[in-house]
RNA sequence: UGGGGGAUCGUCUAACGGUAGGACGACGGGUUCUGGUUCCGUUAAUCCAGGUUCGAAUCCUGGUCCCUCAGCCA
């Protein structure tokens, strides 16, 4: 594939061929803690990782940004950890806490007030929303903006030292209540919280904000390009700022880009986390979930991942990327590495009139069509079998190229039948369908040439495994859940389909060894994983990653709508 | 009616004054023991109005629309 390029890349080339920061190529991806790994992360990681390996000595830092301790905790550390080293790349020990440099952001801090450019403020927080204006007011001074330098220091000290109540002061930067850009309105850089932290304990009873932080940290860490999302574009004037009244030696260069927002999903930690906590699934591994733990289990791949984040690009416009597409990655992945096999998730019987009582036939199918090297399995054929409930129909239209009476079919690999007859039990359902098979085209193919227009899948009633498959649909019945003007709550599009659960699928017995996050073709169905968590061997649990395109069921939906 | 951004096929994204291209989707067809895959083809875009220029998606002027900021969250 080509490397990828956009705008963030060309100016990252700029400077490398100007001899910028001697050339050094410096990102790194600065997640809080306080959450899973989303699809919008992981087009962040392949951002950062990415030129970090397409530069040379290019260098990527993880970086967890845990200023706050009343959301953060360790289980979100480990999580996140994990995930960014499944989407494969290489973290080299790089892991980083803003919360190792608590005393150096102190010290920083102690520095901007004794140049005059910090002050303790008492004002509580609804009094600093009112000083702080509006946006089209001006912010007027806080009566504390003039205290002196010692006082200041002492009060600091006091703050630190947990002797003061949170909310009774703030420390914040001196910079102009008249700008038009609120975040320079005297910006609150360090809040009391009473708080342990899952990391530093009870040592603090302060703790820096994002702005404060963030451009520190990366100035600590040398980090060369600071890339992140459109919504931090206004604060940038305010990382500047702090750079360079604290003098630092290394000032990073922000580049802001457009957060991902996809399709039939939304991706706000904020919104993942309520459905979480309010049961509408299972948990952040859902395999409903655009987290990347929740993909991984729906059977998606680290590659495939990566392929949607390069094809998706970077840019600045606010987009909302068509869910269409990722599965379009996954299914090209899919149908080049997964193993073709057979099962039955809707069943109804199919009795062999003319196959003997007893006899089976096991036959040798391979696992993929055309490319023998991903082998063979052994399958057994006998009188009773299983089919696809939607494949049959007894008045069929035209175009219905499945079973019906006295229409014939292939059974994939196996043999010609044709429909004689179907027994209905008391209900007037269907009990079985009647047929008799053709021995003479013994393997799927007729001798005399004879051509059929369907071939249908099976598996032997007598040797199929019960298992269950999970069908998983879109979380959402609206292509934008996140739309704030159609929309006032996200929840009220949950899809009440998105997850149907097939207790008891008939599937072919190899599948019984199927080892969790094994990958399938369930042929004429779709992508199946078994599942990471509930599989085990000898007894598989099945997710659906994607369905296989269907062009009968778009001829079907067609004949609906006119 | 403050500030900061953004507007190119249905969607995502290129083109950096010189043929508006690619991907996904949709549609049509060939091949096929998966109505899958694959192959071929079609569809379809520069927000608007002026200006500069031999030539404008690109530069200038003026509009329009969209996003974003008033956490002691990040």
């Amino acid at each position: 594939m080509a490397a990828p390029s956009d705008f963030i890349r060309n100016i990252i080339k700029e400077d490398v061929e100007s001899g910028k920061n001697n050339g050094a190529v410096i990102t790194r991806f600065p997640p809080e803690p306080n959450g899973y790994l989303h699809m919008g992360h992981a087009k962040s990681i392949c951002l950062n990782f990415g030129i970090a390996e397409e530069n040379r000595d290019g260098i990527c830092n993880l970086r967890f940004d845990d200023t706050n301790p009343a959301k953060e905790n360790a289980e979100y550390v480990e999580a996140i950890k994990s995930d960014v080293k499944w989407l494969g790349f290489d973290l080299k020990d790089r892991i980083y806490y803003a919360s190792d440099y608590f005393d150096k952001l102190y010290e920083c801090a102690i520095k901007l007030i004794k140049k005059d450019k910090a002050y303790v403020c008492n004002l509580n927080s609804e009094q600093i929303r009112e000083y702080r204006g509006t946006l089209t007011a001006p912010g007027k001074n806080s009566p504390y903006r003039n205290r002196s330098i010692e006082e200041n220091l002492a009060l600091f000290e006091l703050m630190k030292n947990g002797e003061i109540k949170e909310g009774e002061a703030v420390l914040r930067a001196k910079i102009d209540m008249n700008s038009p850009n609120l975040n320079m309105r005297d910006p609150v850089i360090y809040r009391i919280k009473h708080e342990p932290h899952y990391r530093t304990g009870k040592r603090w009873h302060i703790y820096p904000m994002y702005d404060f932080t963030h451009c520190l940290s990366d100035s600590f860490e040398n980090i060369t390009h600071s890339l992140c999302t459109l919504e931090f574009e206004d604060h940038r004037p305010l990382y500047d700022w702090l750079l360079d009244e604290l003098k630092a030696v290394r000032h990073p260069k922000q580049i802001e880009f457009a957060r991902l927002n996809l399709t039939y999903t939304v991706l706000s930690k904020r919104k993942l986390n309520m459905l979480v906590a309010d049961n509408f699934v299972s948990g952040w591994d859902d395999p409903r979930m655009p987290t990347i733990s929740g993909i991984r289990r729906r059977g998606y791949t680290s590659a495939s991942i990566k392929d949607f984040c390069a094809r998706i690009g970077v840019a600045k416009r606010d987009s909302v990327v068509d869910l269409a597409l990722l599965e379009h990655c996954i299914r090209e992945e899919l149908n080049n590495t997964a193993k073709r096999v057979m099962a039955v998730i809707n069943p109804i019987k199919v009795l062999i009139d003319n196959y003997p009582e007893e006899k089976i036939e096991y036959f040798d199918f391979p696992y993929h069509p055309i490319d023998e090297a991903f082998g063979f399995r052994k399958v057994p054929f006998s009188k009773e079998l299983y089919i696809e409930r939607e494949d049959f129909m007894e008045n069929p239209p035209k175009k219905f190229f499945r079973l019906a009476p006295g229409k014939e079919v292939r059974l994939r690999y196996a043999y010609f039948i044709k429909c004689e007859d179907v027994v209905y039990d008391a209900n007037g359902e269907i009990k079985e369908i009647h047929c008799v098979y053709d021995p003479k085209t013994y393997g799927g193919s007729a001798l005399d040439g004879r051509k059929v227009k369907g071939t249908i899948h099976w598996v032997s009633a007598k040797h199929a495994i019960s298992a269950e498959v999970r069908l998983y649909n879109n979380l959402f019945t609206t292509p934008n859940p996140e739309d704030k003007k159609s929309i006032t709550d996200f929840r009220d599009c949950i899809n009440p389909n998105s997850l149907v659960i097939v207790e008891s699928a008939k599937l072919e017995p190899s599948l019984a060894s199927a080892l969790p996050e094994e990958k399938y073709q369930f042929e004429r169905l779709g992508y199946f994983c078994a599942d990471l968590a509930d599989s085990k061997e000898g007894a598989p649990v099945f997710n659906r990653t994607a369905p296989l395109k269907d062009t009968w069921a778009k001829i079907q939906k067609q004949r609906l709508n006119s």
